[in-house]
DNA sequence: CTCCAGTTTTGAAACGTTACAATGATGTGA
DNA sequence: TCACATCATTGTAACGTTTCAAAACTGGAG
């Protein structure tokens, strides 16, 4: 680590610029200056010349805190994430922020890193902020927190997770038919012992995919004891990879065919270990994933995966949280996606 | 996509309680109720107590705008992404959280795609905000933007990209060096023809990477016409992708033997082709990846890649932005951290 | 009972902008 | 030349906080 060195410019000695810097510079008044920023028709060219020039030569920038406390209305919107390292959730962002754009706000992601304090913080600076509305896919999403915020006005819309209530909108997609489709293909191509692999079940995707999971089993005349459990304490390739230790270490008559793994880090982490054990996939064990993400299809073994609208998903939420902010007859809308399920060399019939 | 529907609560109508209504409930003064807010040692425990309770009563939030407009001082910082789908950038946006959080102040991510009027439109949103300060990675680190932001105030730290000026710090990894690396490594594993696949050339990171590539090539005698140039139009998977079909169609005496990439998205884009296409890697290409991101190792094969210490970029940029803002005797610093080789099956020796 | 030092509380000014009513210019038709 | 409409500009009052000097308490010492 090498490092040249200069001289700062210190802390914030300078006040900036001011429109009544600008208004003095260009001999006009504020009140003219604020019209060249706000309704620039209305000023006459020459005049709007001058104090467009004065602003360059200042290199004015207008005080947001003050516009806003003023005329009120922030221009901003915010999606707090719960994972910002994981793909599908970036995809998600993606999506939002091209409705954002269509709507001329900016859109700032906040990554509340599946930490409930953390997811606390950001919800509160943003709420101070008055920001215009707040996407989030919750740690929690049946906390309170989240009516509370609706209740003193701010617009708050879901992602990726529902809850019973009606206080807000909410888009997601149908994770029990997600699991359900996974299982169904599995059954289909031979597999009789087919084990869940995720976990926490604090995490409401996690039970609702292992629910599904289990609906295919039942509704395939399977006892629901056939879906073997394998608990992971995270969503991650590190607990992936732990998870295909513990797989592979099952006695032969206990260990399953084939994994159903609740997202596609856990298959990828699974994947490489049983690739590093020297046990062929899906030979020894199929394996499905959740989410396809981009780097499902690039793996040791193609992934077979369960696609969601990610942008999609992105885009309705931030369409909806829009529609709530201005629309005095916004209506609040659960929306539910469809997933399908992508076939991958990883459940190549045997 | 189903939906069930609930009447919504309107746009804002709701004027958000201000500090006055607080003190009106609570029978004291405005002042008092400030005094709460930010010295509440000065005010007597019973006041206090009867203020908090009107304050969670009325569910007051207090105001940001008003309070940054008399108060100064934002607290909040921004890391204005080049690409947030890119998991390098999230796990470098990760360590910059991390310092951020220790010095109380809260991050947003800003996604700039790539985009220059996107980067700009942020930039400027940020300003205006009057953020503490900005983290980048630029779009394109020569735009005089940059400048003109430190000159206005903001300070600005340069994430992963360097730059001649003296404006500003930035922290990078040796681009240079760690090409270099990669293809030493490939010389010594019998490599003659080696190709670099990456572009655009407007890129930075792409011109420093392949100039190390050269320099390799030519400290070990050969010739700098011996480096294949496979042109690409980004860094992703797809364009990976693309480049490995047109490696695949080469005449095989023209065609390389391994290959490095100017990042992993594009190895593991150009790995999935060759797997694709049949061929062998790394038997009839190996292939090297950079940044190694999580799913490098969980790949078809195991990808050979050169580590850069993202977190550690992150934080450090943080904590150099902070001092900006915070100590007067701040002094302008250019990190550089150094690159690591991963050897791994994708260049495993044949 | 008075005075004083200390502790609490208050009130008004200020932050930089926008909105709006009022004023001033400019031009037009009779 | 005048009345009038139109267009451009101005001045001032907010917006919701914080700050800070000053006022109002308190209780103990003399």
């Amino acid at each position: 680590m090498a490092g040249s060195t200069e001289p700062g410019n210190g802390a914030g000695i300078r006040r900036s610029t001011s429109v009544k810097d600008v208004a003095a510079l260009a001999g006009v008044s504020l009140g003219t200056v604020s019209n060249v920023l706000n309704r620039p028709d209305r000023v006459a060219a020459a005049t709007r010349g001058r104090v467009e020039q004065a602003m360059s030569e200042l290199g004015f920038i207008r005080n947001e805190s003050a516009r806003q406390l003023r005329a009120g209305g922030s221009l901003t919107v915010a999606y707090v994430m719960l994972d910002a390292t994981n793909p599908f959730f970036t995809d998600v962002a993606q999506g939002a922020e091209e409705a954002a754009e269509e709507a001329d706000l900016s859109l700032f992601l906040c990554n509340s890193d599946n930490r409930p304090e953390r997811e606390l913080t950001y919800l509160n600076r943003l709420q101070e902020q008055r920001v215009q509305g707040v996407l989030i896919t919750p740690v929690d999403p049946d906390s309170p927190t989240l009516d509370d915020i609706v209740r003193r006005g701010t617009p708050v819309v879901v992602v990726d997770r529902t809850r019973e209530g009606d206080t807000h909108c909410s888009v997601a997609v149908d994770d029990r038919l997600g699991a359900r489709l996974a299982v169904e293909h599995l059954l289909e191509n031979g597999h009789d012992r087919i084990a869940f692999v995720g976990g926490p079940d604090t995490i409401g995707q996690v039970r609702d995919r292992r629910r599904g999971a289990v609906d295919a089993m039942t509704a395939a005349g399977r006892s629901a004891a056939d879906l073997v459990r394998v608990d992971t304490a995270a969503l991650t390739v590190t607990e992936g990879r732990a998870a295909g230790e513990r797989i592979a270490g099952l006695a032969a008559a206990d260990r399953p065919t084939a994994a159903v793994c609740a997202n596609d880090l856990l298959a990828l982490g699974l994947l490489q270990q049983y690739v590093t054990l020297g046990r062929r996939v899906p030979e020894d064990l199929a394996i499905v994933g959740y989410d396809d993400i981009v780097f499902a299809a690039a793996a040791a073994v193609p992934l077979t995966s369960v696609r969601q609208p990610r942008r999609e998903l992105g885009r309705t939420a931030a369409r909806l949280l829009i529609d709530e902010a201005t629309n005095p007859d916004h209506v609040h809308e659960q929306v539910l996606f469809t997933p399908e399920l992508i076939p991958r060399a990883s459940t190549r019939r045997r």
